[in-house]
This record gives C-alpha cells, structure tokens and sequence, in this order.
DNA sequence: TAGATTGTTAATCGATTAACAATC
DNA sequence: TAGATTGTTAATCGATTAACAATC
C-alpha cells in the first residue's frame, strides 16, 4: 500500500501530458477512431511516439504489439490514472472576470469535475447562479464547504487576498488548491497546490518575440 | 548575429522561471527592498539560491560578490530579458466568458503588454469597450490588425473555431500567438505558439489527490 | 509466416545541485 | 581584513531518445 499509494516517482512532464494524451484520444474516438498506434497518436499532438510509450509504461501495459492502443480503452485507463473518474466537488473562491469565466467553463464537466459552489464578497453577486451553482458569501465558506465535501478551491480572488483565502481553504478542509493568483501560498503539505500564473505564458511569448527578427 | 539573436540554447525551465523572479522583485521593490540575495529571493518563491544564480548567469553578470543584487538594477535586466521593455499590442479573439477575463486582466497593463483590439463574430458584442478598447467583427481582423501592428493574437475562441483563427492571425501577421483552446494549431515555424491548456492543471491536480489517503 | 507495433533496456542528452574560487 | 555572496565549474540526477527483443 505504502508503494502503491503513497510513492509516485512519475515525473511532472509524465503528468502534464497525460491530460493531452486524454484529450486527443476522445477527439479521435468522436472521429470514430478505434484503435491507434503511438506513432499516429504522437503525430496529433506533436509527441515522439517513443514518449507517449515510455510515459503510459509507467502505468502498466495498455496496448497491444503489433497493434495498437484501443481507444475507448486506452480513454478509460488514463481517465484512472487522472482519477477522473472521480466525482471531484470543486468550488470558485472570487467571482471576478476570471471566477467567472472559469466557473463556465465547460471543459471541465466534460472531465468529470463537478462546481458546487462559488464564493464572493461582493454583496450583488451573493445569490447570482452559473448553471444551478450558487455564489455565497464568503464568510460561509466553511460551512458550505464541509456541507458539500468541496475537495478542490479555484482560486480566483486579488493577488492580496490569495493567502488568506487559501488559510479559509485549507481550514474548511479542501485537500487541493488551484492558484490563479499570482502568488505563491504557503499551505500545509498534505493540500496539493497547482499554480496558475497567466503571466508567465505571456512574459515567455514575449521572450522569444523580442530574440527574433522583427517582422513588424 | 546569428549566435546572440537567433540561437536561443536557454533552457525553457529557465525562462519559465524569470517571470517569477521578475515579479517576485517587484514585490520585494515595493516592500522597500534595495538588495537582494539569491538566498532571500530563493525563499521568497521557493527556488534554490543556485538555481537562481544559474539561470541568471546564461544572460550575463547581474550581481555583486558579497553583496547580493540590486533590486531595481535586476528588475530591469531581467525586464529586458523578456523583452517587457518593448510596447507589445496584443489583442484578443474570442470575447467569451475566458476572453473577457483575460481583456480585462490587469498584470498584463503593468507587464508593459498593451491591448488594442477584441475580436468576436456576436453583434452584441461587436462596439463593446473595455478600458476604451473595442470589440470588432472578426471579419475585420486583418485590416484592424494591420492598421495597428498587433504583434500578439490570444485565441479565446471555442475549440472547433481554433485553427481557423489560427490561420487568420497569421495572415494578418502575427509573430505570436496564446492559444486558450485545448487543440494543438499549426501555424508556420516563425510564428510562436504558447498553449495555455487549463485543463492540464485542474487534471493534474486530480492525479495527486486520488493518490493521497483521502481525507474526505 | 511476415509485417507491425508495443514494452523495456541502454545510451544520450539536459537540467539541477553541490562545491568552491573569485571578489565585493 | 573577515564575512558574505556571487559566478562558474564539476558531479549528480532525471528525462528523453534510440534501439531492439517480444509478440500480436
């Protein structure tokens, strides 16, 4: 159980791209794909198919030599090893712009993450509804939170009010934290944090812009 | 030439990071920071000194010995190093739910990247304003982006229409492209494309919690 | 059987960490 | 000068790529 459970020695870069693998296989299996090899599976989204074997070997054996991989199959393991298909209760903590948005965001039902609630200070957005889901004050945080199991808290609240919401989070007993904010929070070790940070994906475009011939 | 502006061997890691210590500098100038240590820094956003001192080292010689850096001095080389010096105009396609957040986000402003365009294809959209911005028909892309030298496209659209607004920014001729929708593009090699895929994060988050000894 | 493709081991490559001389 | 901290080289660690035996 200890190594099983516990031990993950899988890398970061492994993880990262299972979602990517996950995606593009139900994007095949709509096209009504059955089978797949690496290779092609690698050519879709820009993986070596030496990669995509070795990353799924750290799992186990889901194909077949000689083969291929069975999509629907294949769709099933790795949605286990993500563990979607958990019911995973997720909750908006700060329903600017960006709460908002992600709290519509459809992707993420089709992943089987479920939003069950949404917090808020501001007095006109107490009581506002995404999709049945309610935005409560967020001094009801714990309490709704512990009424609903919320396993996992979006934050999406002002860099300032970032650790201090993730203090309510981890209180109220949220075991994962999704960081919009771009700062780093300081939790427990027991709550996973992942962050975030739009502006590094822009600063980095940026980078490499300004190293290149100009065009305009 | 050729070796200092075009061969770019710094490791993605390594610009992933300067992002982070940029703003993590910026933090510590508005605290009233003069100097800083790659100790001090390092702890602040949870780097090791050397990783710092490393990454800072493939650009050329920011600091003092015995002393530290100079808080200010850094944070415009490292400013220059992603290129946050240059007036960027960016402009954002696809004024849904993710593309008004990301309009309105405000660190971009204080990044030095400069919004001057939205596009949609909605008419209820089409006129909108954010902070005297406006949203334009799509059909417009090209004339409006000429017109105001747009270097950056962010695509915000659904995932179906993705590749096609792909294809439109480049032939209005931008030089990068922020890709929101989970689907890879292709666009020719001079074009830069960073993705910014949420679901990766939110599904990565979901393998380590179904690993851990649930607490709920 | 012959061709195809996986799973896995070995080789290479790259990134991080450790150590320390240089020097403020 | 003595203490501190950088910049850089060497050692370690980890991840990717290449190669190929196993087998469908």
């Amino acid at each position: 159980m200890k190594d099983s459970k516990d031990k993950i020695s899988i890398s970061k870069a492994t993880i990262d791209r299972l979602p990517l693998y996950f995606r593009t296989l139900r994007l095949s299996q709509e096209e009504g794909m059955e089978i797949i090899s690496s290779e092609e599976l690698g050519q879709r989204l820009g993986v070596t198919p030496e990669q995509i074997r070795k990353d799924l070997a750290s799992f186990g054996q889901f194909g077949k030599k000689g083969v291929g991989y069975y999509v629907s199959e294949l769709i099933r393991n790795i949605g286990e090893i993500l563990g979607l298909d958990y019911n995973w209760h997720i909750a908006v903590v700060g329903v600017g712009h960006l709460g908002w948005a992600l709290a519509n965001y459809r992707n993420f039902d089709s992943l089987g993450f479920n939003l069950v609630a949404m917090f808020d200070v501001d007095p006109n957005k107490i009581g506002q509804c995404i999709k049945g889901t309610e935005v409560f004050h967020l001094d009801r945080l714990k309490e709704v939170m512990e009424e609903r199991t919320i396993h996992i808290g979006i934050i999406a609240v002002p860099e300032m009010y970032a650790q201090e919401v993730a203090d309510q989070l981890v209180a109220a007993g949220v075991r994962g934290i999704w960081n919009f904010a771009p700062r780093k929070i300081k939790v427990p070790e027991a709550v996973r944090v992942i962050n975030e940070d739009l502006s590094v994906g822009l600063s980095s475009l940026s980078f490499y812009l300004a190293r290149q011939t100009p065009t305009n």
